[in-house]
DNA sequence: TTTAGTGCAAATTTTTTGCAAAGTC
DNA sequence: GACTTTGCAAAAAATTTGCACTAAA
């Protein structure tokens, strides 16, 4: 896993920055953030890390693919690392609890929707809305 | 379809109003409207309805389960009505375009969810990101 | 040096809130 | 009449943009 991005940045014309390594980093270990998140984790090893500039720099490494977000809930969207982002989200509609699980319980989806419709679908966003086993429980 | 749900709002202690039936017309008619849509739509009938009621009213559906609402891109929620929104929906990530799709072709999944985690999907939430067959045949 | 990227502040866009007036029950 | 809901305007979030300055190549 080496800096085989920054190959790709320059590649296409764009620089590597110590901002776009801190983002890259902060994405990888909060693992599902937000930007405002991202950018007080960046801050604390960066101080002057601008708000605007992990924005700009999420739009930039969404769009080479190294990440990706999803809309776990109501709020802001939570950037992941796109090669770890390997699961489905689960996202409780009652206590907001996001399970992960593993992405082999949508192979039958997936293959499904590549032989019907032509569909390649994107593991990565993969969000399943609906009631945990503890709210069912614990309710009617 | 009647109006069941007048019933439910006054035994719950929320009242009938105009704006709430107009807003949860509008949502019937437009199927994927964001509250911005949803607003344009009401006005045209009564101009007088302010944005900010068709949030509150937005809200109030929604934890009644009349409504839900999905992010089908990165901006605004969708709200369509949930006793309609039987499909799952297919979103490109190149063309954006929204494909909708019976809710047949993920029982399978739904029926694992269940078994094996007691995760009750809820479909009318499910959004599935990827790449459409036009897409993938237009580029490699 | 040349061109891209950043910080900052201000502008947008989206959503929420306080409160007096109006409406429902 | 009592209590909820609305409209309006202002506040709060969330996101984007313009631009002079800094930095990567």
């Amino acid at each position: 896993m080496a800096e085989t991005w920054h190959e790709e940045l320059r590649a296409r014309g764009y620089r590597v920055t110590p901002q776009r390594q801190l983002v890259l980093e902060a994405v990888a270990e909060l693992e599902h953030a937000t930007p405002e998140e991202i950018c007080s984790r960046v801050q604390r090893t960066a101080r002057g890390v601008n708000i605007s500039t992990v924005y700009r720099t999420l739009e930039l490494l969404e769009e080479l693919g190294l990440v990706t977000h999803t809309h776990l809930g109501h709020g802001a969207p939570t950037y992941h690392l796109a090669s770890e982002a390997d699961h489905v989200h689960l996202v409780c509609r009652d206590c907001d609890k996001v399970t992960e699980v593993k992405p082999e319980i949508v192979e039958g989806l997936v293959a499904e929707l590549d032989s019907r419709l032509g569909f390649e679908t994107d593991v990565h966003h993969l969000t399943v809305f609906g009631r945990c086993s503890d709210c069912r429980a614990g309710s009617a």
